[in-house]
DNA sequence: TCGATGGCTTGTA
DNA sequence: CTACAAGCCATCG
């Protein structure tokens, strides 16, 4: 099936970060945003790999996430991810990687709305985009937070609408409301 | 295989 | 401003 997964977590402002590592090749297979316990973030990975060891081993990673959440740069990038496609694999189907992969190319501090993505992609599918990024296994990496409602409402997160407004907000742009402010 | 369900969009009232 | 409805298309059970 798949092989060991290595995990590691790190504490952020008292939230908890945990990425898994593929003890395969040492890509990263997954990353979860910031959760309220130590616990809750191991078991978003657990849940999906079974053929699992906790040991902290790749802590940097996880600290370097921690960084990018905080707003900074960091030099953990999509060169560190799994990118196969594959049942078994972080990215289910081609189509949820070229959502993700499209959505790399958003600079910080800058917003792209579903539709335009699916534009780039050449299909209609903005609603299928949405899903595709409700999935996404490497938030804050794949900066998924950067793509808002065409009509500039932020619209839905995984982590919360609230924490992906802070997260744009943190990244410079203009909030206002619940709105993105136009240029 | 088929229907239901989305991190959606546009139009109408 | 809000509220629906219809349309969209990949995914999941």
């Amino acid at each position: 099936m798949t092989e060991k997964v290595l995990i590691s977590t790190c504490k952020y402002e008292g939230k908890y970060f945990a990425v898994g590592i593929s003890s395969k090749n040492g890509k990263i297979i997954r990353i979860t945003l910031p959760k309220k316990s130590e616990e809750e973030a191991i078991e978003e990975i657990t849940n999906i790999y079974q053929d699992y060891v906790i040991n902290n081993e790749n802590q940097n990673i996880a600290r370097e996430i921690a960084v990018i959440y905080s707003g900074k740069q960091s030099d953990v990038t999509i060169d560190h991810l799994e990118l196969s496609t594959g049942k078994y694999s972080p990215f289910k189907s081609e189509f949820m990687r070229d959502v993700l992969m499209e959505t790399c190319k958003i600079p910080c501090g800058s917003v792209e709305s579903y539709k335009s993505l699916a534009k780039k992609m050449n299909t209609h599918a903005y609603r299928a985009v949405g899903t595709a990024l409700a999935k996404n296994p490497y938030p804050l990496v794949i900066p998924c937070h950067r793509v808002v409602r065409s009509d500039h409402l932020i619209g839905k997160f995984g982590g919360g609408s609230e924490m992906k407004k802070e997260l744009l907000v943190k990244e410079g742009v203009k909030i206002r409301g619940n709105k993105v402010v136009e240029k």
